[in-house]
DNA sequence: CGGAATCCTTTAGGATACTG
DNA sequence: CAGTATCCTAAAGGATTCCG
């Protein structure tokens, strides 16, 4: 329970003082290749293999085990098809999707900033 | 919208497959401790001390490391006055700013979804 | 007070081999 | 093909101390 809200309007979530379980879920969520795969999941449904291939640099230990927390956590839905060779897919639910809108827009401000970065880093190393 | 891709059409941006400058402000941006950072300080300027007893849990070491990469990237300007004792006051930029909305849409997005990852949590330890 | 440097422990994460 | 387990190295991060 962690709303900075006194007067009723609703803010937003203050998670720097949050209840141990929402700090937990935003440390698993608020790393590197679990927002890469959100990201390229988008509203695909995929392979192992093939998020395998599509998340660059990503090793096959990182991907299983980011996609079992993930998955833990109701972000996505892992299908195993009895098949030989077996078939696992992977799909993001509903609220996968919600965070994936959010991933969305930070590789949008990531390229809309890149010059803007580059400058700023260009001044700080001079300095 | 998936089609990440070429044809012409504005596309999310695609970091999976990005160049390795992109990568590597991705990553900088996309951990626990900047995000928390970003989170905080919103649209206020506040000290080194400041910072450190809001941002909860973070170390001094965590603190001054994220901070210099967010001052290197343009997150956030850092001013020093020469008093003594020395007084030093962060503020996010505009880039912060337009990062700082997304991160409190990850902030409120796990407030919102916290029933559901508990129970989605409880499912899959069962199993 | 803010920061840098040091030391030391813990975790992340790669490589490889093995299984159904 | 997907997943697990093991080993091992590199990076994250805490605690502490010293400096302007």
């Amino acid at each position: 329970m962690v709303t900075k809200q006194l007067g009723g309007l609703p803010e937003h979530a203050d998670l720097t003082r949050a209840d141990s379980l929402a700090r937990e879920i935003f440390s698993d969520v608020a790393n590197k290749w679990a927002l890469l795969i959100i990201n390229v999941l988008d509203d695909r449904t995929l392979r192992f293999s093939e998020l395998r291939r599509e998340v660059e640099g990503i090793s096959h230990k990182m991907l299983t085990q980011n996609l079992r927390m993930m998955e833990r956590n109701g972000l996505l839905v892992r299908e195993v098809h009895p098949t030989v060779p077996p078939r696992v897919e992977y799909t993001l639910t509903e609220p996968g999707r919600a965070l994936q809108r959010m991933v969305n827009g930070m590789c949008d401000w990531t390229q809309r900033y890149l010059g803007h970065i580059e400058g700023s880093r260009r001044r700080f190393d001079d300095a």
